[in-house]
DNA sequence: GCCTTAATAT
DNA sequence: AATATTAAGG
C-alpha cells in the first residue's frame, strides 16, 4: 500500500503526543525521528473533504500542529488566535466554515464568555480543545454549547473524524439513536496512559447524552482548579418537601387510603406541577418507615406496660395489649391500636400526632422555606408540623408509676397541657376505640381535589426546589427515630 | 411496568 | 440529614 511519509516536526509530534502536553514532556522521545509510514487510506478521511474548520488556539504551535493534521485530512482550515479574531471570522464568514475547533483557554476573553457569544453569533458546532483535563472544565464546556471537547494532545485519530460534529448544526441536539455506532473506535496503538487521558468518540456521545439530561445548564463554575470536583456541576434541584408539600402528600394519602397509596395515586393526587413519581416514592418510603417506626415504639411500650401490669385495662381495650396482638405485624390490627383512654380517664394518644395529623405548630417557621434571596417564603397559614408525633405530640401514660417517658427520653414527650386540653376538647365524648376515622373528620378538612399547586420555579422564586448543599436551610420533615 | 425495599450516592 | 438514585425482587 502507498506509504507516505511526514517531515520531522510533524511526525514528532504524532508519534509523541507529550509533545504538546504541558505536564507530561517527554523530551527524550522526541529526539530520534521515526518515519512511519502511514496508509494513505488513513490520511483521506472521507467525510473530512471539504469541510471547513475554524482553528482557534492562541499557542501558535498548537495551532499550527492542528491545522497540518487536519489538513492532512482533507480539510479545509482557517486559523485565529486570539478570541475576537475567531469572533470577527465567525461574524463574518460563517457560512463558509462548518465546525469550529477552538483552544479555550484564551487570553483575551473568558472561556465560557467566548463559547457563549460564539453559539449566540452562530450555529456551527464547536468542538473544544484543551489540556484541561478538569472534569468541571470539560462539562462546563459542554453545558456552554460545546458539542465536544478534545483533551490535548490531540491526535490525528482525534482530529480524523471531526467533520461528523459538523453535521451537529444544533449543538443541543443530541445524535440520532445508534450514532455512537458510526463513530469508529481505532486507535490499536493507543497505550493505556492515552486510552485513559483522551476521549473517545463514544464517549462524548455519552456527554452529550448527558448533557441533554441535565436541565439547568447554567451556574457553571468557572475555577478551574476546583479539587472538589462534582460540586460545580448543576444537578437536579433537589426537592424540598415543606410543610405545605407534606400536607399535600398526607392528604393525598388520606383520600386514598394508605393501602392503596401508590406513588403514581398520589402523584396524581397532590396535583403538583413538577413533582416527579421518583420524588413520591423517596417521601413515601420515608413516610412508611416513620410511620413503622411509631408503630414498634408503641408496641414496644405497651408490651412493656402490659407486662409492668401497671394499670388495670377496660375490658374491651385489654384485648388489644395481649401478647399476641402486641407482636402481630398485621397493620389492621395494630393500626387500630391508636389511641387507649386510661382508666382515670387520662388519654393514652398512641398515634395522635403521628405524620398523619397536621399539627398547628408554632415552633415550625424555620422550616418553612426560603427563597433563593434569603427571605422566608411565606406559607399558607396552617403550618403543619411534618414531625412525627415524638418529637411534637406524646404519650400520657398515667399509672402508679406517676407520668413516664421511655428509657432514651425519646419518644415520650409530653404533651403541653394546652395541646392536651385541645385534644381532649376535640374528642370530647368521643369513644376512641374504633372511631379512628371519625377523629380525622374531627381534625382535618376531608380535602377533595386539590387546586394545582404553583411551584413558581420560573420566578426564581422556587418554594419547593433547592439548589444542592443548601438543602440544610430547610427541615421540613424531620421524622427521625 | 409498577411497586417496594434496601442500599448507596449526593 | 434529607432526598435521590439504583438494583433487586415481587
Amino acid at each position: 500500500m502507498g506509504g507516505k511519509l511526514f517531515y520531522f516536526d510533524f511526525q514528532r509530534f504524532i508519534n509523541d503526543r507529550a509533545f504538546l502536553h504541558p505536564k507530561t514532556s517527554r523530551s527524550s522521545s522526541m529526539i530520534n525521528p521515526k518515519v512511519v509510514s502511514v496508509d494513505t487510506r488513513d490520511n483521506t478521511e472521507p467525510g473530512a473533504t471539504g469541510i471547513s474548520i475554524l482553528v482557534v488556539d492562541c499557542d501558535t504551535t498548537c495551532l499550527t500542529i492542528a491545522s497540518k493534521m487536519l489538513h492532512t485530512f482533507g480539510y479545509k482550515v482557517m486559523t485565529a488566535t486570539r478570541a475576537t479574531d475567531a469572533l470577527s471570522i465567525l461574524q463574518e464568514r460563517q457560512h463558509e466554515l462548518d465546525l469550529v475547533l477552538t483552544e479555550v483557554h484564551l487570553p483575551d476573553m473568558d472561556k465560557y464568555e467566548l463559547l457563549e457569544t460564539m453559539g449566540e453569533i452562530s450555529c456551527l458546532p464547536i468542538v473544544v480543545l484543551s489540556a484541561d483535563n478538569n472534569e468541571n472544565a470539560m462539562l462546563g464546556c459542554l453545558f456552554k454549547g460545546a458539542v465536544f471537547y478534545l483533551l490535548k494532545p490531540i491526535t490525528m485519530n482525534d482530529v480524523k473524524s471531526l467533520w461528523q460534529f459538523s453535521y451537529m448544526k444544533t449543538p443541543g441536539e443530541i445524535a440520532p439513536s445508534g450514532g455512537s455506532k458510526c463513530f469508529q473506535e481505532e486507535s490499536p496503538e493507543n497505550g493505556s496512559i492515552e486510552a485513559s487521558e483522551c476521549l473517545s468518540f463514544s464517549d462524548a456521545w455519552e456527554q452529550i447524552a448527558q448533557k441533554g439530561k441535565r436541565k439547568e445548564l447554567e451556574d457553571i463554575d468557572k475555577d478551574k482548579g476546583d479539587d472538589s470536583v462534582k460540586s460545580t456541576v448543576p444537578k437536579k434541584p433537589k426537592l424540598i418537601w415543606t410543610n405545605e408539600l407534606h400536607d399535600r402528600f398526607l392528604q393525598a394519602i388520606r383520600i386514598l387510603g394508605i393501602d392503596s397509596a401508590h406513588p403514581k395515586k398520589i402523584l396524581k393526587h397532590m396535583n403538583v406541577p413538577g413533582l416527579k413519581k421518583e420524588n413520591i416514592s423517596s417521601h413515601l418510603q420515608k413516610y412508611r418507615l416513620s410511620l413503622k417506626r411509631e408503630q414498634d415504639a408503641i408496641q414496644k411500650t405497651m408490651l412493656r406496660d402490659y407486662h409492668l401490669s401497671s394499670f388495670n385495662l377496660q375490658r374491651e381495650n385489654s384485648q388489644f395489649l395481649k401478647p399476641q396482638f402486641l407482636t402481630t405485624t398485621q397493620p389492621e390490627i395494630s393500626s387500630h391500636v391508636q389511641n387507649l383512654k386510661n382508666p382515670d380517664g387520662t388519654m393514652c394518644l398512641a398515634s395522635l400526632g403521628c405524620a398523619n395529623y397536621p399539627m398547628r405548630d408554632s415552633s415550625n417557621q424555620g422550616y418553612n422555606s426560603i427563597s433563593k434571596s434569603g427571605e422566608p417564603v411565606p406559607q399558607n397559614e396552617h403550618t403543619y408540623s411534618t414531625h412525627t408525633s415524638f418529637s411534637n405530640v406524646g404519650i400520657r401514660i398515667n399509672n402508679e408509676f406517676g407520668q413516664m417517658g421511655n428509657d432514651n427520653g425519646e419518644e415520650f414527650l409530653m404533651l403541653s397541657d394546652e395541646e392536651n386540653s385541645r385534644f381532649e376538647n376535640a374528642t370530647d365524648g368521643m369513644e376512641f376505640l374504633g372511631n379512628w376515622s371519625e377523629q380525622q373528620q374531627q381534625f382535618q378538612e376531608p380535602p377533595l381535589s386539590p387546586a394545582p399547586l404553583r411551584l413558581e420555579q420560573e420566578e426564581g422564586e422556587d418554594i419547593l426546589w433547592a439548589e444542592r448543599g443548601t438543602s440544610d436551610l430547610f427541615d421540613s420533615a424531620d421524622w427521625s427515630a
